[in-house]
RNA sequence: CGGGGCGUAGCGCAGCUUGGUAGCGCGCACGGUUCGGGACCGUGAAGUCGGAGGUUCAAAUCCUCUCGCCCCGACCA
């Protein structure tokens, strides 16, 4: 394609309030614009980029055998109803009537409507297993979208969905969804890890997420280097570093005054916070709740609310009322109310606070001071010790691109989707769900491959293979030249893509330096420079993108020896 | 939803404290000189100062309300 037939909008100072490197990259080279928050536009280059994604995903998903559907996104209520989750999900659904009145929702996922389809026209066990996918729009009224098209309100998901007569199929689609995700990610260029995940609102037993690390990724996760062990932060099983020595002396009050949190006691006293003991009240269901945790630690409400079930942090005066005593102070010496600790506070004497303004109690100790039901309520961290191998953990802060879960019949069975066993007996099918963001992928893509002139894509996901930079668009034989070489290499059979070249030629009549910066931020592959210096030498010189290494190649074999150097790189 | 910040030309910003002709850089158009890493000179077009209301002789500037965008948190199949 020629560049004049294209529109790419290259900035050459950055939009103010842009957070990632991958936001930046794609805002300044031409790949997207924001039309509201969480809402993106693809120009050209970002849409390239986003089908040579897709057509990957589709590869691979028909090669597990899966099935390409196209699914509403405008959908009646009356199905999520029967799966609760339109009551279940607030404020993150799109809701909207139709003229008639009729309650409608904008599909944030496709569970229910598969589903629904499924359970019209799957009867028996011969018709199973079906794998069903589709590359669709979804929209959900996201509290706080950020990162560029990291977290929009309206983004494309390959979501497939599984359907098996028995646990054996569900579990063998979940390993051939996970081996092709594999692939997908490989052949996309990521660094990923697949960790064990949260099912969450997804419900289902078994769920894995795969992420790719970047500095602007949301979630976290740690890394076991010895045993592989990877798990999301928010499901992490791992071992707090105990303290190395222990307080000593014996229970007594000391003065604090004015002094709240770990941080300031911890100052004061000159006492390391895992010295400390975090009491914090939290209101479960009806009855207060008194959580401790180390003062170097983090309580973890996902693994609480699987104890307690929904809770909220109590306010300033349900402390006063409950505990007598003010925010700051609390400890857990003394009190009737219920009591969940750390299991890491089972050793060790600890400081924390004494039930009276501006005190705390130093020499306490868990289990003998006072007595509390223990379990793992704490969010795990770098440094802790790996369970499966006692072996250090690492954290790294990754972005989301894929994930899958066994749903088991959590939506076959309300949804009325079952088929009839070889016994004739009527069964629930089993399903499974798996998702990609190919935005994601894209976005994780520039964050991992980039460098201080611009994106640097790799091969397969480029929008272009291969881009001729003409320098000056006056001279005859620099024009003919380029022209030539660019028919040529278009010709030619991108022996890797298994699809002739897409060349990109900047026939721009503009300086060269513009030429080179606008090449370099847009982050094509390889470079083709043709000077008029180089061609009155009859040589033309190559550009690798990633190295930045040039070299000098003879006009008569250009397109030979340009097409063996995008196959080396 | 809680906390904070910002809305002035396409982009980046100044002007606001102390009310009085709306500015700068980049970009854009035209002319000229340039032409291997975002050139230079000259000329020019382009702004409901986010919106509404109020105070005032006079509002980008002060007051009230409102909308939008960004950040932190909550939230997040």
């Amino acid at each position: 394609m020629k560049y004049t037939n294209l529109f790419i909008p290259t900035l050459r100072e950055a939009p103010s309030d842009v957070t990632a490197v991958c936001q930046l990259l794609m805002l300044r080279a031409g790949y997207v614009r924001q039309l509201a928050t969480g809402l993106y536009i693809y120009l050209p280059l970002g849409w390239r980029v986003l089908n040579n994604i897709n057509r990957i995903l589709k590869e691979e998903m028909d090669g597990i055998g899966a099935q390409e559907f196209s699914m509403p996104i405008l959908h009646p209520a009356e199905i999520w109803s029967q799966t609760g989750r339109w009551q279940s999900i607030g404020e993150e659904m799109f809701r909207l009537k139709d003229r008639y009145g009729r309650d409608m929702c904008l599909g944030m996922t496709h569970e229910e409507i598969i589903t629904w389809l499924a359970s019209k026209e799957l009867k028996s066990y011969k018709e199973l297993p079906q794998i069903w996918y589709q590359i669709q729009t979804k929209l959900r009224d996201e509290a706080r979208p950020r990162g560029g098209v990291l977290r929009t309100r309206e983004f494309i998901m390959k979501d497939s969905y599984s359907f098996d007569a028995d646990e054996k199929g569900l579990e063998h689609n979940y390993k051939i969804h996970s081996e092709s995700y594999h692939r997908i990610f490989k052949r996309c260029g990521l660094t990923f890890y697949e960790v064990e995940s949260d099912p969450g609102m997804m419900g289902g037993s078994t769920a894995h997420e795969f992420m790719a690390p970047t500095p602007a990724g949301e979630d976290e996760i740690v890394i076991c280097g010895k045993c592989g062990y990877t798990a999301n932060v928010e499901i992490a099983e791992s071992i707090a570093v105990p303290n190395a020595d222990t307080l000593q002396g014996q229970i007594e009050d000391v003065e604090t005054p004015n002094k709240r949190t770990v941080a300031e006691v911890s100052g004061f006293l000159k006492t390391k916070s895992s010295f400390f003991i975090k009491s914090i009240l939290l209101i479960a269901k009806s009855e207060p709740v008194l959580v401790l945790i180390r003062g170097d630690h983090e309580i973890h409400e996902k693994k609480l609310t699987k104890l307690l079930g929904e809770f909220r942090h109590a306010s300033k005066d349900e402390v006063l009322n409950i505990l007598k005593v003010e925010t700051g102070f609390i400890g857990p010496v003394g009190h009737k109310v219920k009591k969940i600790a750390d299991i890491s506070l089972r050793s060790g004497t600890y400081i924390s606070g004494a039930n009276k303004s501006g005190y705390h109690t130093k020499g306490i100790r868990p289990g003998m001071d006072f007595d509390t039901e223990w379990a793992d309520i704490r969010m795990a961290k770098a440094d802790d010790t790996c369970v499966k191998c006692g072996s250090v953990l690492r954290s790294e802060k990754v972005i989301e691109i894929g994930n899958i879960f066994k749903l088991g019949t959590k939506y076959s069975v309300p949804l009325n989707a079952t088929f009839l066993d070889s016994n004739g007996q009527e069964n629930p099918i089993i399903m499974g769900s798996y998702g990609i963001g190919p935005a994601r992928i894209a976005a994780a893509a520039i964050e991992q491959s980039n460098d201080k002139d611009g994106i640097i894509w790799p091969k397969n996901i480029a929008p272009f293979d291969i881009q001729i930079l003409p320098l000056n668009m006056v001279d005859a034989r620099t024009v003919e030249l380029s022209n030539a070489l660019y028919d040529t290499i278009k010709g030619s059979i991108n022996s890797l893509l298994k699809r002739p070249f897409e060349v990109l030629l900047d026939d721009r009549d503009i300086r060269p330096g513009v030429k080179f910066k606008d090449a370099d931020l847009i982050g094509i592959p390889l470079q083709v420079i043709m000077g008029e210096k180089n061609l009155k030498n009859d040589e033309i010189e190559i550009k690798v993108r990633r190295t930045s290494e040039t070299r000098k190649i003879s006009i008569d074999r250009a397109s030979e020896e340009i097409i063996a150097i995008y196959n080396e790189i």
